[in-house]
DNA sequence: CGACGTTTGTCAAGCAAGGTGAACTACAAT
DNA sequence: ATTGTAGTTCACCTTGCTTGACAAACGTCG
């Protein structure tokens, strides 16, 4: 019985971001949740305000002024004032939320390169084109 | 910026999935969750016992029956006792149920075919196959 | 300039999904 | 008789959102 496509992409994603987690926990950065994560990951070098974010997101401002919250208790962003604008904020990484992310990136890679000697570097990078090709639309919702 | 793999294969499951359940809706089978989609999805032809569901999603049993109990008001399942066990109960898929199941299957076969048609019937092919190869163990969680 | 509406971020409350642990009942197994 | 197992009920939790209300800072238009 074949498998479906549905399922195995999904295994895909879930196998790939719980070793991603898991190892990052195993590094100092505990316990980032999913949508945590999204955010970090959507910030930007020059930081982001909250309603770019939530636009981004497809989500109220609200869902980010909390997602920041707890973000900034974990020390990996921080806000500021926003100099041109004085309702405004701007969330930036910390350097250690910065660090983390770049960890998370080498991680991700590194996965992806034994991937790729599992099967084949030709055929992790077809299926890393097909899926491009097909799927690579922003989706809403973190 | 090549958008990391994660990000890629999420998206996929995430467009299927929801193309799959709009469709659904669509044919009046309004609403199924992920989690009711999921157990519907692993009860097999003969059914399945409570326990045995639980035990292959790595969830309680209260878990399974909350989920059930759901599943019952949409008549999309039907419980029945167990002949052989006077404790056991027996969840079986009504008509509707299995209507609904074989509508799902064949709506992912159409986007399928539809994705093979626009990236090439090998590559789509390659893509599973690859996908197969590194992802088909089973995870726990629905 | 001043009054008016708009935007930004926040606080508070709450909801839906998808669980958990504890306690109970009926039946099985030994 | 005692112990174990299947299913259920109940109360509760976490995640990731939402709506509503609001103050402070813009923008604009007379």
């Amino acid at each position: 019985m074949p498998k479906s496509i549905n399922i195995l992409l999904r295994n895909a994603h879930t196998t790939i971001d719980l070793a991603v987690r898991a190892e990052l926990a195993q590094h100092g950065f505990a316990d980032i949740t999913p949508s945590q994560f999204a955010l970090l990951r959507n910030l930007g070098e020059d930081g982001s305000r909250p309603s770019e974010l939530a636009a981004r997101a497809g989500v109220t401002r609200q869902a980010i002024t909390k997602i920041v919250d707890e973000l900034e208790r974990l020390d990996l962003v921080r806000r500021a004032p926003d100099p041109d604008d004085g309702r405004g904020v701007i969330v930036r990484y910390t350097d250690r939320g910065l660090a983390g992310l770049e960890m998370a990136r080498e991680l991700a890679l590194e996965l992806e390169r034994e991937y790729a000697t599992r099967v084949g570097g030709d055929r992790w990078a077809q299926l890393r084109a097909t899926l491009e090709t097909l799927f690579s639309d922003d989706l809403p919702r973190t």
